[in-house]
DNA sequence: TGTCGTACTACGTCTGTCGTGGTAACTATA
DNA sequence: TATAGTTACCACGACAGACGTAGTACGACA
């Protein structure tokens, strides 16, 4: 089974993991297994990006962070939640992605 | 007209470019003209990442460099022709985009 | 004379991704 | 009892493609 290079994928990082926040707040280590599990194998975020990821979108405000303290075992765990003006930056890239992908198959050979 | 922000397209400048040399070398500028007419000014290629993906490429194989020393007004100019590799090349990152497209696509709303 | 088009090149910066490695607690298996 | 695996992160630095700025040089046209 083929893996997408994450090059590729460069940019669209942020809309996957807006899409995984949109209907309730999660956290890194599930966010990851979602993406490994909706792609069926075809693309594994590496957890440095996904995390770097969580950092720059919290600095642009497009998510929030809260920290669940009470794990069983004494455990900490951080969830993000979507904020207004993520899900109109999660809008706008999904109609730029519409563009993009118009774009780019102009230049696929058959 | 809406423009798609480059980073969007990143990684796949080396694909759109190589499309165009598929049935003929071309050269930078003439490849900038098309890129822009081919998407409907919906996409204009930076000279800078042209010409630094042309030197990439060849660097990697997937093109060849020659120059046209007899033009009008004794200018030069540099032609590029896709190589076996970079046919090859273009082939898999074709396959590649089909597959990142209907990845991505999962995490589209709507 | 100056702007526009043609056809590049050099140099440095930015930013998202990635590689490596570390922490720490619980859980299943041998 | 040991140890491997899963969960759940974080720090640090490197890399590479894209980008901004600037410059060269010639011809055509007004």
């Amino acid at each position: 089974m083929a893996e997408i290079s994450s090059d590729v994928i460069r940019g669209y990082n942020d809309i996957i993991i807006l899409f995984l926040l949109l209907n309730s707040p999660s956290y890194g280590y599930e966010i990851s297994k979602q993406i490994r599990t909706m792609s069926e194998d075809k693309y594994i975020i590496k957890e440095t990006t996904l995390y770097s990821a969580f950092t720059r979108m919290e600095k642009n405000g497009f998510i929030e962070s809260f920290v669940d303290e009470d794990l069983a075992g004494g455990k900490k765990r951080t969830y993000y939640r979507i904020t207004p003006a993520g899900r109109e930056y999660y809008q706008a890239k999904c109609e730029e992605w519409t563009l993009t992908k118009e774009v780019i198959e102009k230049f696929i050979a058959g």
